[in-house]
DNA sequence: GTAGGGTTAG
């Protein structure tokens, strides 16, 4: 009988993956270097795989003393670095580039080398390097290369706006499996809902049933998306009814997009039964379930889901804070609305942002908390942007507060002085208090 | 035998 390489199965392997601190690692890193496990390329490849997602720099230090590292563990730490570091992509740039001007001739990238650049060329400012790499496709690697290297590049065309390319790599392509064919879906998807290609999803998925490639949950995914986008229900609810008939997970991506795709189709009622009868739930789908009251205006049982987040112990994140006080803001619900502010420092420990400072500002201006608002927007620590004077003011304007209207369209002539709707306000708002020779001279300021 | 591609919310 054949027993199992010893190198595979070492316990020390299993270990380095259950490390949660570098020091606990750095003493399963010694006991290899002394049993000489660590002179392996498998042991070594889980080394740097765990030390990078712990400290990327021990992964380096590691990698720096390999002597002759081959493309395997080449790739594991560029995957990582991609994967776990993501704002530290030069260094995998940089590894890349040592394979390629190695001068050696059995270090070559392979086809493992490419998926994770590909993905890192999806973000600026390495977009550029994209169509580099794919002439380095060309040239080292064979021209019938797997589907993980086709799939990664047709998503780099398709993320860069290239459609056209992405379709005509898709067609270059032997038997698409189902990622391949969920990519190209995909793709159709990104251009800001642009109908046609919405309606082209629908052919798209018909296409590949033909195939007899099974859809999984991300096809339906990218399906229920397009049906929102077209404000399609009943092609959603086909797409819903074969979610439960193929026995596809209702898990919360998929449920997060059947809740939004139904109130897309103005169904809060069919929206809130799915997200009530959802397995598991996630923050993504109490904020698309607190955003669609919110809309439909149903302030107060957007308030109960997100208290029930709260119990649940379900963390929620900028988005959630967002719509909460939204949800406030279409109703009246101030103290709510505040409340929901000042828990994102004190309860959660997050900065608020300029954008919780907006939804705050919007939430007393409206409320005609005119005074409230003004201070808030004085003493936040970030710059106010001219949407927080704007808000400040439409309240002002609303409640007739001429002197905070006034202190509003100040700040938005300063930080907008090109937008000509404030010389309109501007003067409209003197002419109401009939200072009329104050209309003639905004008029000519903004003439 | 070890590494890689595709999904959600305002």
């Amino acid at each position: 009988m054949k027993s199992a390489n010893p190198i595979f199965t070492h316990p020390a392997i299993k270990l380095l993956s259950k490390c949660k601190t570098l020091n606990t690692l750095k003493q399963v890193h010694g006991h290899m270097i002394t049993t000489g496990l660590a002179l392996h390329t498998y042991p070594l490849s889980k080394i740097l795989l765990s030390s990078s997602v712990l400290e990327l720099t021990y992964a380096h230090t590691i990698f720096d003393h390999i002597q002759n590292p081959t493309v395997f563990l080449f790739n594991t730490l560029i995957s990582s670095v991609i994967t776990n570091h993501r704002c530290q992509t030069h260094l995998a740039f940089s590894l890349y580039n040592r394979i390629i001007l190695s001068g050696d001739d059995k270090l070559k990238p392979n086809c493992f080398t490419y998926p994770s650049l590909f993905k890192a060329c999806r973000s600026q400012p390495w977009v550029q390097y994209g169509s580099v790499l794919h002439a380095h496709v060309l040239k080292f690697l064979e021209p019938e290369c797997d589907h993980f290297v086709q799939a990664s590049l047709l998503n780099f065309y398709a993320n860069c706006g290239k459609l056209g390319v992405a379709r005509y790599l898709f067609e270059q392509i032997n038997k698409p499996d189902l990622a391949t064919w969920n990519s190209l879906l995909t793709a159709h998807t990104r251009n800001d809902a642009d109908s046609c290609l919405s309606s082209e999803v629908f052919r798209l998925f018909n296409e590949m049933q033909k195939s007899l490639v099974r859809p999984n949950e991300i096809t339906l995914v990218v399906l229920i998306g397009a049906c929102a986008d077209l404000g399609a229900l009943y092609h959603g609810m086909w797409a819903h009814a074969y979610v439960i008939r193929h026995c596809l997970k209702l898990n919360c991506y998929v449920g997060t997009s059947l809740i939004s795709m139904y109130l897309k189709c103005g169904c809060l009622g069919l929206a809130y039964q799915t997200f009530d009868k959802l397995p598991q739930r996630d923050t993504s789908c109490y904020n698309a379930m607190i955003g669609g009251f919110a809309i439909h205006g149903y302030g107060q049982k957007a308030l109960q889901i997100y208290e029930k987040m709260r119990i649940l112990g379900v963390l929620p994140d900028n988005v959630t804070f967002n719509v909460s006080m939204f949800a406030c803001s279409g109703v009246g619900l101030v103290d709510e609305g505040c409340k929901v502010f000042e828990s994102i420092k004190e309860v959660y420990g997050i900065e608020p942002t300029l954008e919780h400072y907006g939804y705050l500002v919007d939430l007393l201006a409206r409320a005609g908390r005119l005074q409230d608002a003004e201070k808030r927007i004085k003493e936040m620590p970030m710059k106010p942007k001219a949407t927080l004077w704007r808000s400040l003011f439409a309240g002002a304007r609303i409640h007739g507060n001429v002197a905070i209207e006034k202190v509003a369209l100040k700040h938005l002539l300063e930080l907008e002085p090109e937008t000509s709707d404030n010389y309109v306000f501007f003067s409209n708002m003197y002419a109401r208090v009939n200072k009329w020779e104050y209309v003639n001279r905004v008029k000519k300021a903004g003439s």
